[in-house]
DNA sequence: TTGCTGACGGCAT
DNA sequence: CATGCCGCCAGCA
């Protein structure tokens, strides 16, 4: 059977890892989103969206990540607790992230553009 | 090792 | 728009 790298990787490197994947999600600039797979894109790993979400939901809630600026590929906050919902929504309102009726944001408007220089998003 | 699960995603119906 | 199905991956029983 053909191993696979992940999971067969030493502890040290699976732990570097995830530290790659909360740094992208630590960079994620106020008022902007990110998608699970845009999380791991951007760190190098593609087709880890899963994982982005596995580390997430084990994040101590004393984390200063800000976790709630990751949403699904819908635009969608993906926990499965109301509260939790509830709690990210009003954490990205806060910041200026608007939901339309059918609790989605934009992501045209609100994803975040790694790399692409700071600039005032059109009112 | 196998099987099931999940803060996922893309595509078909 | 909603569902369902399937691929993908790490974690865990």
């Amino acid at each position: 059977m053909k191993p696979r790298a992940g999971r067969d990787a030493p502890a040290s490197e699976r732990d570097e890892v995830r530290q790659r994947l909360l740094a992208v999600v630590d960079s994620i600039p106020r008022g902007a989103v990110a998608t699970y797979a845009q999380v791991a894109r951007e760190a190098g790993l593609p087709r880890h969206a899963r994982l982005v979400g596995a580390l997430l939901s084990a994040l101590p809630a004393r984390s200063s990540l800000p976790w709630h600026r990751v949403l699904n590929a819908q635009g969608r906050v993906s926990l499965r607790d109301s509260r939790g919902c509830r709690e990210q929504r009003g954490l990205l309102e806060a910041e200026g992230v608007a939901f339309d009726a059918r609790d989605r944001v934009d992501l045209a408007r609100f994803r975040w553009r790694a790399g692409a220089p700071e600039r005032g998003r059109p009112r």
